[in-house]
DNA sequence: GTGGTCTAGACCACC
DNA sequence: GTGGTCTAGACCACA
């Protein structure tokens, strides 16, 4: 479980972001059990603190919520996660027209290579 | 002109990176003669050395050539510069399919939900 | 039955607060028999003794007062009653007009927001 | 500066609220610059960290802004200050109404005995 | 064993 | 010097 020590970006965001995926993926289904703080630390190989203070954060924005002894929970407000996948999706798509904006590629240009090279996918593997 | 020191790629492929991007988009010219190593080097904060070896490599692949006495000089070839703005582009868009896979959009999904973006954008801002 | 052990509050104090609620607001009615010592501290969670400092001091103010052998009772006083019911009062009255004053709000301003939000939520809950 | 270190509130909570009064009382003034966070613990007598949870709490909600070299100022949000002292206000008036209920006083009650005593006060005092 | 809180001490980027 | 982040290790209440 390699972290980008390294990276600009903080660790507990970093943690943060991955357990959202994970949650949006359906890795953690709405309403389980998440593993406990410690051993979540240990699987990604930070200190306890770190982790909590993202699970804290998870939890501010509804996420997740805790059970004093019992562990933490995933919300069971499927909106709440529906929504959370739509901001995300518009927040990496908007990165991605930045970076074709970079190449020299106009927002209909992206649009339509992009469905050009889905649609000869399509023919190819399905 | 902050360079990720930090982050696990090369400094150098950073560079290059950088200067395709540039060719690219047109900051540099096909033909137009680049500045000397060391004025590229001192603008990107950057070790002389680090910067050749960057600009050699770009020469390997032919973006960009060096007469003897004068100087280097960005491809006339305006074929290569297009081919290389596609790869380049095939690759962004590879990273952002992967992406929204993760975050749970299929290809088609994706598709749509750019389209619908877009075109949305477009009434608002144009 | 939580007591706080960890206020700077002495144990004894907070029961002969707890008692004097129980009496002003009528769990405990005029000429009623106390449970005894023992099962109000069990009840409290309470060291028998510490009870004991309790009833003791209530006894000393009138409140309560003890018969040899068939154990304590609620004073018949209905006036020493309802002056204690005003005392305590009182000092909550001083404590909230304090903490408004914190907040910035003069007594009459106080008055004021209170006189609305009751009046208000009369209009909705009753 | 004495902490309730016993008290069963953390004391991060304790204070975000002690300065959330001192925003709201005046004492710090919109656009203000807070004392460095080390210099804030070293006042209340607690470690750097625990301080650095009280403000980055009050930074979330948006009460205080931090420029990452320069320190931490006051919200100019002056309505958002307003709308904290409504909802502190509030607060201690629904605690004030609860106390009061204990004690036997319905809300109506209640707002006689204040009114009777603050205007019996400004005779007096004022 | 759980989440929650606190302390002590360290390192970093920025200016 | 500033805010921000991270680690290590501790204690607590709850059940």
């Amino acid at each position: 479980m390699p972290w980008d020590l390294n990276s600009d970006r903080p660790i507990f965001i970093q943690l943060i972001e991955k357990i959202q995926i994970d949650i949006i993926s359906g890795k953690y289904a709405p309403g389980d059990k998440l593993p406990s703080v410690r051993e979540l630390a240990q699987k990604a190989s930070v200190n306890p603190n770190t982790m909590q203070k993202a699970l804290a954060e998870l939890e501010r924005t509804g996420l997740v919520y805790s059970q004093r002894t019992s562990g933490r929970f995933i919300t069971e407000d499927i909106g709440m996660i529906e929504q959370l996948k739509t901001e995300l999706a518009e927040k990496v798509i908007t990165e991605f027209l930045g970076d074709m904006q970079k190449l020299g590629y106009q927002k209909k240009e992206t649009l339509s290579f992009l469905t050009e090279l889905i649609e000869s996918d399509c023919q190819q593997s399905s």
